[in-house]
DNA sequence: CTGAAAGCGCTAACAC
DNA sequence: GTGTTAGCGCTTTCAG
């Protein structure tokens, strides 16, 4: 792969302008040291010749680096595209350039494409995903983070709270909550929970809340039925077939996520058990399809576009001494899939 | 952004490995005029101090341009999300940056985009989504294409044939004429469309294989109602109504792509109107939440994971004087949204 | 086949 | 304030 591209210098705005190369880039990145009328006139100029940085000669010189390496699960996923179509919006905003690589929810194969964007020289790092329960799995990869920062990398994370650096943090607790207590006031007493895999932050966060609104109306927690699978469709569907074999009393079944809240119904499709009337189903995120499913899902209202832009803007902002945390609020939206319990 | 990074550099290497910087920079580039003997040598000291080189003085340096510039309409539309996941598996195995942006199916801001890309000087250039008719508005970019490929550049393109570049290209006339002959062969006389928005290659070429259909069949083209609305969701509804209230003895509803089906199917079931008993519906491109719509969706699937693959490893090739082009194939799903018309 | 040296285009000290 | 200059880390002629 050879080297296009266009070939006007600095140096030749320089020289368009009558000012030195130093005098130049002071002017465009915006650095003092100029009088502002220079600084105005040589941004004139530069514009009219259509002048562009080269991002490679500037991040090699010591300048900004204007790459921003973001990890995700899976782009394919709505979740995670969602979420990217945010940091890529902002991204574009401030012309820096978004690497996008796989994690697969994998911690090591995750820590991999860390090490990657760092050996690629990436200036921010993005991770959005679920972290993991085992301290163990994370201290690598703070690490490995921390080392990245002291180096003046910037790091900001989306649904992560163990790793010491900003984060922007859904309302999975709240949300949990809002989840358990919109089917216990439709009057369901049999509930079960299709999880995700066990391990994962996100999961422990959003059933701590569905457990507490149990415990909330005075419901012994410990009676609840939850089944650990991928956090996936095809993850929602077996956790469903288990369900209904190990607790065939359930009324209403929460999946921990869109996805495998998809997997539920399609097996309660296929079994003819009709959604709300025989069993309720909730699901969690509201991707965009949610409301298209038939029936359409309750779910709760994350905002991943928001939750990419707010992850890079905290970012791009100066570091500060300790982590930020960003909470993105949560919104419960109350769909066709749920409904009072069948007599 | 400072700029973080390994602070291991080829010298090291070359150091360790007891040969000259150009020696060591030649083994690892692959370049001949090093004896194989020391070329590995030098592999394996620099797999083993675990250096990376620093793409940005490589890319300066005049060598490789490591990174691929993405266009697509969204990455948050499924269709596109898919194809950019096929894209950033071949760049992450062949160890290439992704730059993705976003076209918004606006031909301006499309070319604007393509212009940043190349400004920010990618080596390879990917555009997904359909083509413009109007040979006006394509010319344009192609001769900002031809330009950046003259310089070295490549490029290559999925879902679009006027651009003489490079081409993946989906089966969209015959994926047309499949839908057609399907729903014909199930007993429909009365169809109509929800095609996108009109001026969009993709819709042509899918129209015209469901033309080809009618005609297959002696049936009069002129008489099927075509309604152009937005390729959307959204775009989808409102072709919907329109098509009930002009068109009510229609037994058939063919939408272009999957978004506007899911469009298709929400009005109609607001409406009550029974699918497949009273209306049949289909879409195009088989997005994975097709299947679990209810009814499901019968569609055409394109393999948009491997076109995304596809579409970068031509674009890796050596380039060819003349411009290449994969057909993808296509597969026809029948599923539950189509069956026989009413009585 | 290998090494020395000249840049790639830009930023950041360092002078003036 | 503005200009001069020395690199950033790598590839690539050009010598040997």
């Amino acid at each position: 792969m050879p080297k296009p591209g266009s070939r006007l210098r600095l140096v030749d705005v320089a020289e368009a302008a009558g000012v030195s190369l130093a005098t130049a880039s002071r002017s465009l990145t915006g650095r003092d040291g100029v009088s502002e009328e220079v600084a105005s006139r040589v941004r004139q100029v530069a514009a009219s010749l259509g002048y562009v940085v080269n991002p490679y000669a500037r991040t090699l010189a010591g300048g900004a680096s204007s790459s921003v390496g973001l990890v995700v699960h899976q782009v394919d996923d709505p979740y995670f595209s969602e979420i990217a179509g945010g940091v890529i919006q902002v991204a574009g905003e401030q012309g820096l350039m978004v690497q996008i690589c796989h994690s697969g929810r994998d911690p090591h194969y995750e820590l991999r494409q860390i090490r990657h964007l760092i050996a690629q020289r990436v200036g921010v790092i993005i991770i959005a995903g679920s972290g993991y329960d085992d301290p163990r799995t994370e201290a690598e990869t703070k690490a490995e983070l921390t080392a990245f920062q002291n180096l003046g990398g910037r790091v900001a994370v989306i649904g992560r709270h163990a790793l010491g650096v900003d984060a922007v943090l859904p309302d999975n607790e709240a949300g949990g909550f809002a989840l358990g207590a919109h089917l216990l006031s439709l009057g369901h007493r049999h509930l079960a929970v299709a999880a995700g895999t066990g391990g994962l932050t996100t999961v422990t966060d959003r059933m701590a809340g569905v457990l507490r609104a149990l415990r909330s109306l005075g419901l012994d927690p410990s009676s609840l039925p939850v089944v650990h699978t991928d956090f996936t469709r095809d993850g929602g569907c077996r956790a469903a077939e288990q369900i209904l074999r190990d607790h065939p009393d359930t009324t209403a079944i929460i999946a921990l996520n869109d996805a495998m809240a998809m997997g539920v119904l399609s097996v309660l499709r296929g079994l003819k058990i009709s959604v709300p009337k025989k069993m309720s189903v909730v699901g969690f995120d509201d991707v965009s399809v949610a409301a298209d499913l038939a029936p359409s899902l309750t779910t709760v209202r994350l905002p991943m576009t928001d939750m990419g832009r707010m992850a890079l803007e905290l970012a791009l902002k100066p570091p500060s001494t300790r982590a930020r945390r960003r909470s993105t609020g949560h919104t419960l939206v109350v769909r066709d899939s749920t409904g009072p319990p069948r007599r």
